[in-house]
DNA sequence: CCGATGAGGGGACCCAGTACCGCGTGAGGG
DNA sequence: CCCTCACGCGGTACTGGGTCCCCTCATCGG
């Protein structure tokens, strides 16, 4: 196992950074206040988070390292944009499985800048994992790389959005029905996936704006779309 | 004004600053050595910029201040996504209105993971101030915070996609044009932004995507969606 | 009994960022 | 002509996050 069971001290250090974050405020809090609440060394603060930031997000990089399992585990025939949607359900889970100690937190990230950097970072780099397994599916698609980038923002949106204002309320609430609906709002918009390759019907996708051109403007248009040599042939 | 004439001062550490991070580096570089090359007091250093990750980015306060203020001064009644993607090609245009200053900075920004939590940062209240326009106009539609987090999201991300691919290609090609491309994309995915703008010069247009089938079914889906009794005419 | 290993502690150090003060300069008023 | 007040700038010292190096000590295998 690469986690061997969970070290005590760095539980200790998590619930005394809190303890101060808390009661005294982030930036009034030095990590010396917090090791020697936890009763351990300086040095050891050090060797379990990567900064004082890291302790106020002591789970995302486990989840993060699971997050990438769960996507390189879904078979290649699967949609990928659902795969990525059920994946952010993982990151959500982890708010929601400790509603107090989330909230706690979001109080914490909402007044303190340097936190919402750390965060932003953090969320950067599900997104991006989201993009990288998105890209592989659609590479063959045109503009590929751009829709999975653009889908892995809306799906990340959408959750920071579902997750945002659960966390505003206090913790009460299904976040989990909310955040379905938003992620199928996501995925209706993007064609229920213009990631949904093959279980779709139509194979033939066509969106026409017409404002008062001649036609012969329309069809000179859908030609040059089309690619050069190709005609409109007639109908059968 | 708000801005009355740029310091010189501010210009100069800017210089020394990007030649010293280039020819050494953004980590082994102090803040003693750029204000010693600028020759100027170290104080005056953080007068200019908040903080180190700063002077990397300087000119995008003033940019998010005109985007905000672009974004207010939009009429009534125009399309607010519309609205959103100008105003984030005023954005793109921070970057391609200075092309080698751009490349440069990306690739600090690409080895140092101070300096890309701190773009997250900027770009992430680009995002904000793009989300908080779209929600006030989309407050009446049905989860209206939901889309307008979800396509101010969206629209960022074709921005940075389009960014980086020109980034990375050294700050050749057109950035404006594959940005409305990308833009395009994503106004399509969302209808055309709940209401389409009519600022467009063309009147016509089209876009086709096309995966083997065959011709008849093509024009069969256009005439669909240009509605009923609508055929192709002759060319003249 | 001894050496190796690894977790933890201690202290020195670097540097970003801040607070405070002190200096020159330049404009305006007596 | 001088005084002074404002202001831009510099210098110094301090706090605190983060790193480095070395020490201790416990455990374990030989």
């Amino acid at each position: 196992m690469s986690s061997p069971s969970k070290p005590p001290m760095r539980d200790a250090l998590v619930e005394a950074a809190f303890r101060l974050f808390l009661e005294r405020g982030y930036e009034q809090t030095t990590v010396e206040d917090i090791v020697t609440l936890a009763g351990v060394g300086r040095r050891s603060f050090f060797r379990y988070f990567p900064s004082k930031e890291g302790v106020v997000f002591p789970d995302h990089e486990r989840r993060l390292a699971e997050v990438t399992g769960f996507l390189a585990a879904g078979g290649e025939g699967e949609d990928p944009v659902a795969r990525v949607c059920e994946a952010v359900r993982l990151v959500l889970r982890l708010y929601t499985d400790n509603p107090v100690f989330s909230v706690q937190r979001y109080r914490l990230t909402k007044e303190v800048p340097g936190l919402r950097a750390y965060e932003l970072s953090v969320v950067w780099r599900y997104e991006r994992t989201f993009a990288g397994h998105l890209r592989e599916r659609l590479a063959d698609r045109p503009d590929g790389a751009l829709r999975a980038d653009v889908i892995a923002a809306a799906v990340v949106a959408a959750h920071n959005n579902v997750l945002r204002s659960w966390l505003r309320s206090g913790g009460e609430g299904d976040a989990g029905a909310a955040a379905d609906r938003a992620l199928a709002y996501v995925r209706e918009a993007f064609g229920d996936g213009a990631g949904r390759g093959d279980e779709r019907d139509e194979d033939v996708v066509v969106v026409v704006s017409r404002r008062g051109a001649p036609m012969w403007r329309v069809v000179r248009e859908i030609e040059s779309a089309l690619g050069p040599g190709e005609r409109f042939p007639d109908r059968p």
